[in-house]
DNA sequence: ATAACTGTTATATATAATGTATAACAGTTA
DNA sequence: TAACTGTTATACATTATATATAACAGTTAT
């Protein structure tokens, strides 16, 4: 099982949310999905070269996010129960994250057209097609 | 001409990149238009009650960035040839920042039709007021 | 039972980021 | 001259980030 994590040390982005944004885009891309195990803090530490710390802060922010299970004896896992759906909180979050990006494009003349288009080819990049089973 | 700033002291977001979104949401809802005026440094800062450095690390980033223009002795003003506008290398920035969120949102089964009207809710926000009928 | 492995906790250290506090400088303006 | 600009320098405190060891408590395989 390779690990397909790879990291920028010369960004100004912490080590730790490099990792979890790693993690968060294997499952969206159905390479992790639910059950399947994550390496040991001291495996993943040791493969990427980094503290075992630094790989436990970001399986702790997982876990607080719904995204992983963790058993202190057994191991690490993808949340065998599928990762909690976005509810309204959630979607608030997601747009204030938004608004300072929107912003900006707006001053740049970015169209909303194309500020969506670029969201398009990221959700191609991921391979959902707004799929529909009608 | 007052700057409607509002800061959280509780956020963990840096006290200057709240600044730093705030002139830009400013500058989106063509509240702030080039060649307009922004506050000293120093009276900004009392106003809001902040440091001056705090001030003035947002206002270099802005200028960093092209949207503001700082005279030595003069002022701090929008830049008044307008801000540049985006090209290749912004808009793959703009995708490099949306990667997180949007694997995030297919993570939480928010559809890619959902998460667009997302963004087009914020773009309304943004619309209000800056409607320029001549 | 021993050894090797899990996550977890504790302590310590180092560096960078963030924010504040003063002070001074150089130039402009009233 | 006095009051204002941005700018620079220094110092300090707090927090975030990352690493380094060490130990603990439970599991698993030999």
């Amino acid at each position: 099982m390779g690990v397909f994590i790879s990291l920028d040390f010369e960004s100004s982005q912490p080590i730790y949310l490099q990792l979890i944004h790693q993690i968060i885009e294997g499952i969206a891309k159905k390479e992790l999905q639910p059950g399947d195990p994550l390496p040991s803090v001291r495996s993943l530490a040791q493969d990427i070269g980094i503290n075992l710390h630094t790989v436990n802060k970001a399986y702790q922010q997982l876990k607080q996010d719904g995204f992983l299970q963790i058993h202190r004896q057994k191991g690490v896992v993808i949340r065998p129960e599928g990762i909690p759906k976005a509810d309204n909180i959630y979607k608030e979050q997601v747009q204030q994250k938004l608004r300072p990006l929107i912003a900006e494009s707006i001053c740049k003349d970015l169209s909303k057209e194309e500020f969506l288009t670029l969201c398009q080819t990221i959700y191609h990049d991921f391979q959902i097609g707004g799929r529909n089973d009608d």
